[in-house]
DNA sequence: CGGATCGAC
DNA sequence: CTATGTCGATCCG
């Protein structure tokens, strides 16, 4: 027993393996060495039952990295060539597509929680100190980390590491004000930063660089000691400025506070900094570097905290940065291709945001380490990883990262929990999970939230974790309406363990499917406030209201609502969006927050008309009466549609088709365009030209054979341009078009992608029409569209709902016929899967089939 | 929709 | 004695 136990728990042991920061342990300082580190926290872990419960995670893990590695042996390497081919032409297009043009900046702070209690308290200055409590620590200072001392760590084990450690119980309300008064400063170099919690940020520094390229000296001038008075403001500002005239310019790697505190940020000589007799001026240059030194230096000086940043042009690339220099230092990749591939180069992938100990461990088992071994082991990824996670991987491996720093939409839960001492009797249980609700529903109410899921977690003494959900149909929001679901859950659980009691150590509450502001209005049936949200032309402004008040509930965050999405839908379809307008508010109504004028304006609007516009459908009726009206709407949100008048969106298609000779490599003359309007001439036609300009400035000359297929439906020009670089064949946004017309016309590579037997191999210089697959080799252009058009014209295109769309085509050609749009026929589900939200940071996640727990399952709470 | 898992702070 | 709390995303069934 006990030598098969050491042989297993060997191997995992990595995952209690102590990982050494780069600055820790300096030589001649006192500390631990990793050995000791490692041998302390196992001595403390080993024989708990949270570490079986490690070691059981720990199997699953493994289990997934069988399972993966079975899969890979199972692969052909006609599959791995196909797939590379795949996976390079979005590596190609992403490459060519890459923004280069912004500066990213990640703002992190120093070990905050720590760094705010020892500038309040001297004397833990020299000492290794902790915040947390005796269960978990939540940050340390840079002296408790020689002591292998870090956040994340149980109070206890810190404690054998290092004896003398101090561990303060955390002061959230301080951390928050030092918090605001660092964003103040931030938010001067990018009023729209995005905070990511108390001690760091994510800032576009572009547009003040480009600013400040203009400014005088003295706007980048500040003067030490000066943080008391409410800002260090530039120097012209200033009355009582001492010796302005010998400023010190600073130089490039030591910071301004390097002399005095480079090793020791803790142990900074603060009140030599603050006594006025040290007042100098310091003078900050207009590149990106000095800026960032300058808003560095005026956090420390404002709040006596140091801060570090990295410097980048995308997030994921400066959030890398900003770790490498750190504590208090800085590091730039320059916005130049070179320096970022140098940069990716030899980077370990787990210090890229999104590549946690799992995705690490998995990808070590593919001997993929470094960006680079993610690169090069590209296709095998792609066939290993879900969709989602090898293109994440591919952008990972590009230096590739987002480009612009957006708040978060709306919040989708709200939850708490809380971990005790072990208890077993229901009571106990019922009246915790009740004290839960309580609190949960307080702070749902301070949002003014309302949840349809409820769910709650539950805890075992072993530590093995289970949820449980139910949704109801009415929404909830107090602790009755919660408590009410939750105990049902509760009681079930407890039912289900039947004789034994449950030995829980945690219990948790959460809320989910929140109410989207539609159907709160919805709810209230207010026409009056969903009037008033609705008033189309705000989506068309750019973005700017989005950047400009994201607090704005009632217009801000809802882009991609379905009210918007019907509103844009039918702005499209007609001529004159200013004919929108009329019968709704006004401009300034919507603007201005005073919430009785903007009631009353609407009202008196409504009032006064007789005449109703539905804001959905824009069907317009004077007959209703105003439930009548609220009734048309409800049924009109509800999806289906309430007018038959409702036209259908899908009235434009526009098809872009290469087709290329076989092994021919492609030149831009090959790619022909062809506007196969189904009853309407595509409206936008310049931004389907910039479609058509990238994909000819990117084919280059590949060797790769292939037709690609572009729908244009309804106004998503730009999403599907950006969607379509990701993958070439999920690109349709109406998958019966995209596969009616795919079918006769794809043809992928040789070996490639099966494809309609009856299709004939592409000709070079051939047009083959998508409808009636008919081929002509005369190349006249608008002869071939007229074709198209005429044939177009004659399938008839019938609405089925909302959202699919069927061409019966007059050509009874066999791969034609059938219903596309629901089940259809095997190797187009590709075209049909839908693509996911077009985000570069997303958290990779395995495609490897979950371990069949049903044993870990049942066992649960025995 | 429900449940599990991952990842971040 | 003693291993957090909250949130979003994703995947699968």
């Amino acid at each position: 027993m006990d030598n098969k136990q050491e042989a297993e728990i060997a191997p995992s042991n990595e995952a209690f393996q102590f990982r050494m920061g780069l600055n820790d342990n300096k030589a001649g300082m006192e500390g631990l060495d990793k050995e000791k580190i490692n041998k302390i926290i196992m001595d403390a872990t080993k024989g708990s039952r949270f570490y079986d419960n490690e070691l059981k995670k720990d199997q699953q893990v493994n289990q997934r990295i069988e399972k993966m590695m079975q899969q890979k042996s199972q692969l052909t390497s006609q599959q791995i060539r196909k797939a590379q081919i795949q996976v390079d032409r979005l590596a190609l297009a992403l490459e060519k597509n890459r923004d280069l043009s912004r500066i990213i900046v990640h703002v992190d702070m120093d070990a905050f929680y720590a760094a705010v209690e020892m500038r309040d308290n001297p004397e833990l200055k020299d000492k290794p100190m902790a915040v947390g409590s005796k269960s978990m620590l939540s940050t340390s200072n840079y002296l408790a980390r020689r002591f292998g001392v870090r956040a994340a760590m149980p109070g206890f084990i810190a404690k054998k590491l290092c004896p003398a450690l101090i561990i303060v119980p955390p002061n959230f309300d301080k951390y928050r004000a030092v918090s605001s008064e660092v964003r103040e400063i931030l938010a001067q170099y990018d009023p729209n930063f995005l905070p990511m919690s108390l001690d760091e940020a994510y800032l576009d520094f572009t547009d003040h660089l480009s600013e400040r390229l203009s400014w005088t000296e003295d706007k980048r001038t500040f003067i030490i000691g000066a943080e008391n008075s409410e800002e260090n403001k530039p120097l012209s500002g200033k009355q009582e400025q001492v010796e302005c005239t010998s400023p010190i310019l600073f130089e490039d790697s030591p910071s301004f506070v390097a002399d005095q505190n480079v090793s020791q940020p803790g142990q900074d000589t603060t009140e030599e900094i603050r006594r006025p007799s040290l007042e100098k001026a310091v003078v900050f240059g207009t590149s990106v570097e000095e800026a960032v030194k300058e808003m560095r230096f005026r956090i420390e000086q404002k709040t006596t905290l140091t801060a570090s940043a990295g410097i980048a042009p995308n997030t994921m690339l400066a959030k890398v940065c900003s770790d490498k220099n750190k504590p208090n230092g800085q590091y730039r990749i320059a916005n130049d291709r070179q320096a970022i591939k140098d940069f990716i180069k030899d980077l370990p992938i787990r210090k890229v945001p999104g590549i946690g100990k799992v995705t690490e461990k998995m990808l070590k088992a593919l001997e993929v380490v470094t960006c680079t071994d993610l690169y090069q082991q590209r296709a095998l990824l792609s066939l290993l990883f879900s969709e989602t996670s090898w293109q994440n991987f591919v952008h990972i491996s590009l230096g590739l990262g987002s480009t612009h720093v957006e708040r978060d939409g709306e919040r989708k839960s709200m939850s708490t929990e809380r971990t005790f001492s072990e208890m077993s009797s229901a009571e106990e249980q019922y009246g915790l999970c009740q004290e839960l609700c309580r609190d949960l529903s307080k702070d749902l109410q301070k949002e003014g939230l309302k949840g349809k899921t409820v769910t709650i977690k539950l805890k075992n003494v072993t530590f093995e974790v289970r949820t449980r959900a139910l949704t109801v149909t009415s929404p909830v929001s107090t602790e009755e309406e919660i408590f009410a679901v939750a105990k049902e859950i509760l009681k079930a659980e407890i039912d289900l363990a039947s004789p034994e009691p449950l030995q829980l150590r945690l219990m948790g509450v959460r809320v989910s499917g929140f109410l989207n502001e539609e159907e709160k209005k919805h709810h209230q049936k207010s026409i009056t406030s969903f009037l008033h949200s609705g008033k189309p032309g705000s989506s068309l402004s750019l973005g700017q209201s989005d950047k400009a008040d994201p607090s704005a509930l009632a217009t801000g965050p809802q882009r991609q609502s379905f009210f918007n999405q019907k509103r844009a839908a039918r702005e499209h379809m007609v001529q004159d969006k200013q004919a929108l307008c009329s019968g709704f508010v006004s401009d300034d109504a919507t603007k201005s927050d005073s919430e009785g004028k903007t009631e009353t304006s609407v009202k008196e609007n409504v009032h006064q008309r007789p005449e109703f516009t539905c804001p959905i459908c824009f069907l317009k009726e004077s007959g209703w009466d105003i439930a009548t009206f609220n009734k048309h709407i409800d049924k009109c949100l509800s999806g289906s549609p309430a007018s038959s008048e409702l036209e259908s969106p899908y009235k434009e298609g526009a098809v872009m088709v290469k087709t290329l000779g076989s092994d021919k490599e492609v030149q831009c003359e090959d790619i022909q365009y062809a506007d196969v309007c189904t009853t309407k001439p595509t409206e936008d036609t310049r931004s389907l030209d910039a479609f058509n300009a990238f994909v000819i400035n990117n084919t280059e000359t590949t060797t790769v054979q292939h037709v690609e297929l572009h729908i244009n439906v309804d106004q998503c020009q730009q999403s599907i341009i950006a969607t379509s670089l990701k993958n070439e064949y999920k690109m349709a946004p109406e998958p019966i078009c995209a596969e009616s017309v795919m079918e006769c016309k794809v043809n992928l590579g040789n070996e490639e992608v099966a494809l309609p037997s009856s299709t004939a191999p592409c000709e070079e210089q051939a047009f083959i029409c998508p409808v009636c697959n008919l081929r002509q080799n005369t190349p006249d252009l608008t002869a071939f569209n007229r074709h198209v058009d005429v044939c177009l014209n004659k399938g008839i295109i019938q609405k089925l709902t909302e959202e699919t769309v069927v061409i019966n085509h007059p050509v009874p050609s066999s791969q034609h016929t059938g219903s596309i749009g629901r089940g259809s026929s095997s190797n187009n589900t590709k075209l049909r899967t839908k693509r996911p939200a077009a985000t570069n940071q997303n958290p990779a996640s395995k495609k490897s089939k979950p371990n069949s727990s049903k044993n870990t399952i049942d066992r649960f709470f025995k």
